[in-house]
DNA sequence: ATTTGGTACTTGGCAACACATAGTACCAAA
DNA sequence: TTTGGTACTATGTGTTGCCAAGTACCAAAT
């Protein structure tokens, strides 16, 4: 029971939401995902992205493509699907959700 | 890969710090704390939160004494050491940088 | 031509946790 | 003494973040 693992505990699902995110916005390779979540301040490893992608995939909310790269091998880049957009929207109102629940039962006077 | 599913996903690790948030205002017991969580629009069930009890008092982050009811079996009281104060104030800046970083990822002009 | 280093992706396994389910125990009123 | 409600316990399952090891491809240096 220790911070870092909270942490991670935290993350689940949550990961999930950002990443579609960052694909709805225009097509992305697993290396330009990990560099917005950065600048997100949130981390995450690629031992984590890679088999979330590949679980997106097979829910047939995500699709890619190949393209050539040159400086080292062809990528991945993936798009949102009809279904992972919709997949999105009830993300985003679960989240919504959450998070205002959330405040409203951390965010009381008394434990400020 | 539905909604419900990600909803539970979404509240692990987020549970604990509701949790010891709503003990954190005053000695409760897990009916309280079920109470005040509906009150926020989150919903836990038994068969999590007891679990969750457990463990927090196992890492001295909880104590509770037993209190008779006059309406039915004596009650667990629950109340924060002061670990469990600690870990909470940690929890609370880590739910806030991941509040933050989710917002600041999915909360674009083209993703509204 | 072979080595080296970087990039991109894959795979198998582990630990933590929300949740379901079934069960135990205690109490009070019918 | 049965019934129904309340409080708590114990066991098992599925999902997921993360780790670690491995495969494969490319380009520049040796």
């Amino acid at each position: 029971m220790n911070i870092e693992n909270t942490q991670s505990q935290m993350r689940k699902g949550i990961l999930e939401f950002c990443i579609l995110s960052v694909i709805r916005r225009g097509e992305a390779y697993p290396s330009d995902i990990v560099e917005e979540m950065k600048m997100a301040n949130l981390q995450i490893l690629e031992g984590t992205l890679y088999p979330l992608l590949t679980r997106l995939k097979n829910a047939d909310m995500l699709t890619y493509r190949w393209v050539e790269s040159n400086s080292g091998p062809p990528r991945k880049y993936f798009s949102l699907t009809e279904k992972g957009d919709a997949f999105y929207k009830e993300l985003q109102q679960t989240w919504m959700e959450l998070s205002n629940g959330v405040n409203a039962v951390t965010k009381t006077k008394e434990n400020n």
